[in-house]
DNA sequence: AATTGTGAACCTCTTCACAGCT
DNA sequence: AGCTGTGAAGAGGTTCACAATT
């Protein structure tokens, strides 16, 4: 298939959740000016995006909300669950567990590794604790398809290269450094200091404008 | 001054990151083909990059990774400390107050709201929980300059709506929501299902490719 | 009359390739 | 000899504009 870019997948994401949004509001039918508007972009991205994937509207009348909804869900992989694996149980990987957002779109956290003595062995929300050590017994276990990185820029790449061998091959990467992996696995990294930099570099410019 | 694009901004980021790692181990020289080795790019992105700024290297030799560090910190505006707000004392919320890495950068979180009654009044980490009730007296006393948004989606364009009002123009926006906001005031998103989706979307493919 | 789906035009970002400096 | 800084070329993403459809 076509390389799809990551900003339409990132698009598709939005409109799905739009799409559910209008949905509990009891709204049937919806224009790509419509989904556009709500997401601050051009009603001929939307289309343009969705044209990637399939004819999903009615020429006049739009798309039906919950036809287009699925659809997208299955574009994107949403109707089946997900095997979730979190390593580094700390502040961030702690809030992640009971993230309801995760769960309610298929995510479901199975797994939970730390290689702190006085963590292993614990339990949170029902799930044990376990040391890097059994990674690939546990990894098999509970058939863990994606893998949440919240450990201490230090020890991230080394905790996914172990990852990687026992074949987990999509990574969520919290830890502040660029990971490197093999060709067909894919890391998507959430750094929140980047984007609080980008603000910091935003209001530095406004200032000098004064 | 020339608009700079988002994604030269997030890569100066980790230029920054990559220089301060490499002055904790010593080097005090490096060439933008070693740069882009470490963060997966091309000498020519680390080079073009810096140039829209100005030339900090030296040709035949490449730069000196403090001054480098500290051109880019002045560029990013991270040589002053910045006044963070923090809505929203959830579990995303509560993990962000100890994320270690924000005051590294200079983002000190000064003030914490939350309406949920339990809650205000309390403290957490020496910060007292404010109603949204005081928003604008609380920044205007604490100077805030950010604020980043970890409430739930139902509420966040309420409450950056109410923040616009008192002054505030930088947001880190943690609901899965598009937020609307003035010209002059930038909004960045943190949306973790955005990037689990993106991953959701790539095992897809490769399990339709094998 | 309204709105989709899409080729073409446009714009922006990335990479190339090399002159210029150390 | 080695590496930067940058104009030009190339690639990729976005917007336009309109024919096709309901």
């Amino acid at each position: 298939m076509k390389k799809i870019s990551d900003s339409t997948i990132s698009r598709l994401s939005t409109y799905y959740r739009t799409l559910s949004h209008l949905i509990d509001q009891g709204i049937e039918t919806v224009s790509s000016e419509q989904i556009a508007e709500i997401n601050n972009i051009t009603s001929a991205q939307v289309r343009k995006d969705l044209s990637f994937f399939g004819s999903f509207g009615k020429r006049g009348l739009g798309y039906n909300t919950r036809d287009l909804r699925d659809q997208i869900a299955n574009i994107l992989g949403l109707s089946k669950k997900w095997n979730v694996a979190l390593v580094g149980v700390g502040n961030i990987g702690r809030a992640l567990i009971d993230y309801a957002e995760f769960k309610k779109q298929g995510f479901h956290i199975k797994a939970l590794f730390d290689n702190d003595p006085k963590k292993v062995g614990q339990e949170i929300g029902g799930l044990k604790i376990h040391h890097m050590d059994s990674v690939c017994n546990v990894v098999k276990e509970e058939k863990i398809e994606i893998a949440i990185i919240a450990v201490p820029a230090k020890v991230a790449q080394s905790v996914v290269d172990s990852l990687v061998k026992c074949g987990v091959k999509a990574f969520l990467n919290f830890a502040p450094i660029t990971i490197k992996a093999p060709d067909d696995v894919m890391v998507k990294n959430e750094n929140m200091s980047i984007e609080l930099e980008a603000l910091s570099y935003f209001l530095t410019q406004n200032e000098k404008g004064d």
